[in-house]
DNA sequence: TTGCGTGCAAAGGTTTTGCATGGCA
DNA sequence: TGCCATGCAAAACCTTTGCACGCAA
């Protein structure tokens, strides 16, 4: 993808103005809709992977089978940055912090394993949902 | 799945003698298949279903679109278990520490998530693949 | 002009579902 | 016997791919 289509830069306006949030990629082609510069979905995938490959964009496999594309700008928090992801609700909670990086730091030498935090998401239920069915 | 049949106690066996193992619904059905005791692709899924709704069996979602599905027979752990999967060979390590706890505790009291150890799978790159590619 | 990007439709892989049959209790 | 589980095939679902056309450089 290296020519500037306009198709390109829609897609990446849209992530532009929707920063740190999840996206699946029906949601993202709907969007580009609604704006008034449709992007045929084989595009939007084609673009997706591309951003993806590039590191600028997430992808995070779901409970269903399927994906969420997150756009991260920030180029100094990814070493300690991790989505929570409520499996009720589906919101996204976004966590930046030193505990993260003293579990990276453990998990490496203890059990040898290098963790990618840009492609972890940790599932669980936020407050609102943990009290609202248990 | 309230009825003790064959196929149900076919699926159980072969869980329980790869007690902590991955497997995907189709290496699951050869399995079954080499031993001797065919299983039908449906029939497998709506025994993982119900295994995964009972909580006996974790459904983890891969980088490519399907599933893994993980016994995991220990009653005591799951608060501070959890699965690293590296991105490049597949490999499943398991982790059971109090390192783990040390997060849950301080996502819930800081970022107001609770964690479900038993569906998150963090994802990384293991020594082999880390040394081999990088 | 060259070759990459686009859109459409078809294909792909995995999981789910409908329906008639078979088996457990 | 009554109801649930099974197997087959079809459908559903999301994502990828092939191909002809259009557009950026």
């Amino acid at each position: 993808m290296k020519y500037e289509t306009k198709q390109k830069k829609t897609v990446e306006d849209i992530f532009n103005t929707h920063q740190g949030e999840c996206f699946t990629a029906e949601k993202l082609t709907s969007l580009l809709k609604e704006s008034g510069s449709s992007v045929s979905t084989a595009t939007v995938y084609r673009h997706l992977d591309s951003l993806v490959k590039s590191g600028r964009v997430a992808k995070i496999p779901t409970q269903t089978g399927s994906f969420l594309y997150q756009y991260e700008k920030c180029d100094t928090c990814h070493d300690q940055h991790c989505s929570l992801m409520c499996i009720d609700c589906g919101k996204v909670i976004h966590m930046d912090c030193d505990e993260l990086l003293k579990l990276s730091t453990h998990v490496e030498e203890e059990h040898g394993f290098f963790i990618d935090h840009f492609k972890t998401v940790i599932y669980g239920k936020c407050t609102e949902c943990k009290n609202a069915n248990s």
